[in-house]
DNA sequence: TCTGGGGTCCTAGGACCC
DNA sequence: TCTGGGGTCCTAGGACCC
């Protein structure tokens, strides 16, 4: 195996709550969980915190009791805070190469092509000092010749240390001893299905999954698996893209704080939930031709009457305009939701995407209108300047609303607020 | 009492057309 | 009486990821 260039896999370490360590480093050391949305389940665990053993997407208040014996910290999700954190850690790798894809808010592939005489171990670990000392953000880099042997590299980089956060997987007697001692459900691509079929086949590591014959693994892990396994095997499937993706959907469906059964109030977070979504496309200049509305009732309470349904409706033309959105997706609320049902959440999914500058109007239909446009454009501005929802339509409703989440220990928006700047200075 | 949110891609099957 | 086949598009559902 011989190659003229490595891929390298940048993933940071506990990356939400060291995020949070960045600006307060009394919690460096100690067990701090981050929380989803609603303050619901344990999203991102501190070293401590999954050395204790609290799973990954445990219930919050299966642990709680550990928070009150004061052997655990937690606080609720901050995606400003996350978000800008990101962009710093993806700024500095850019600073090392034109080729980083960005793969998750935590993670990059970072490319080396055309870039003579790389000392691969020595980049690795400047790349590790640099973000450091620019975030205080922790990363384990992997380096190998296909992005998945990349990532495989980087889970052993995480699991010895050793290696102190840098694994380097390029020759075929690494790669191929990696591979005998690696379960085949630790793989990139095998989740817990995929893993209880190979099992029933006999297959426990993934050295015994890469000699399977093609047909084979296309059959039972569709071709998405057999391009995974190529790149196993050190072919390469994926060219790295240092553009961002223009996204295909957009959702917006957190829960309520508590179970509503009102309409009138679900009709409310639905206005508010289009008002993110369609600030999300507009960022990108998109509009969205389908619009679907989600409506569910806590499933997890079994003895309760469960109501879950959806349904999507095609735009007369592309709109990314909260008040026309607004008005189809509050029709097709008003047809999904049933009296008497206690409401976990109502959501909308806004898909079918196209550039805004190409809104393609169908013969006979009104044409969308420009002064919408202008207005939506000046509350965009007011709003970004001023805060979410300063200015709003009055069918979000007024602010603390009672399905508004929960999220009772929410950090700070250290980067992006001045308020919260001052405050730490 | 308390159980996340937001994505992607693939496949199978049905509808429809010629 | 005998009753095709291939292509496309759409959708639902299932798998995966972080």
């Amino acid at each position: 195996m011989n190659y003229p260039d490595l891929i390298l896999h940048i993933d940071c370490n506990s990356f939400y709550v060291s995020c949070l360590s960045s600006f307060d480093p009394s919690l460096i050391g100690k067990a701090v969980v981050v929380l989803s949305n609603n303050d619901g389940n344990v999203i991102a665990r501190s070293a401590l915190a999954k050395a204790m053993g609290i799973k990954m997407g445990v219930p919050f208040f299966k642990v709680k009791h550990l928070v009150k014996k004061g052997k655990l910290i937690w606080f609720s999700s901050n995606y400003e805070l996350f978000g800008d954190m990101s962009n710093r850690v993806m700024n500095v790798l850019r600073r090392f190469s034109d080729q980083v894809e960005i793969y998750s808010i935590d993670e990059a592939f970072v490319g080396m092509q055309g870039y003579s005489n790389v000392n691969y171990m020595q980049l690795a670990h400047q790349i590790q000092q640099t973000i450091y000392r620019c975030t205080r953000i922790p990363v384990t880099v992997g380096i190998g010749p296909t992005r998945t042997l990349a990532k495989l590299a980087n889970k052993m980089a995480k699991k010895d240390p050793d290696l102190y956060g840098i694994c380097k997987l390029d020759s075929w007697e690494q790669i191929s001893t990696t591979l005998q001692e690696m379960e085949v459900g630790d793989l990139w691509g095998i989740g817990r299905r995929y893993e209880e079929t190979l099992h029933e086949y006999g297959i426990k590591t993934a050295c015994q999954l890469i000699s399977c014959p093609d047909e084979w693994i296309k059959n039972r892990l569709t071709i998405v698996g057999l391009r995974m396994i190529h790149e196993l095997r050190g072919e390469r499937r994926f060219r790295l893209s240092n553009l961002p993706k223009a996204s295909k959907s957009v959702m917006v469906a957190p829960s309520f704080g508590q179970p509503i059964t009102d309409l009138s109030i679900i009709e409310e977070a639905l206005a508010t939930h289009i008002a993110r979504a369609t600030e999300k496309i507009r960022r990108q200049s998109l509009a969205a031709n389908l619009v679907t509305v989600v409506i569910h009732t806590n499933h997890f309470r079994i003895e309760e009457p469960q109501h879950h349904a959806s349904q999507t409706v095609s735009l007369p033309y592309p709109s990314n305009s909260v008040s026309e959105i607004t008005h189809y997706a509050t029709s097709l609320l008003r047809i999904l939701y049933k009296k008497g049902y206690s409401y976990r959440k109502v959501g909308v999914l806004l898909s079918g995407l196209t550039p805004d500058t190409q809104c393609q109007t169908q013969l006979l239909v009104a044409e969308p209108d420009v002064r919408i446009r202008k207005v939506t454009d000046m509350i965009d501005r007011i709003n970004l300047k001023h805060g979410q929802d300063t200015i709003r339509f009055a069918n979000q409703g007024f602010r603390n609303k009672v399905w508004y989440s929960k999220q009772e220990r929410k950090s700070k928006c250290y980067t992006t607020r001045v308020q919260d700047i001052l405050q730490v200075s």
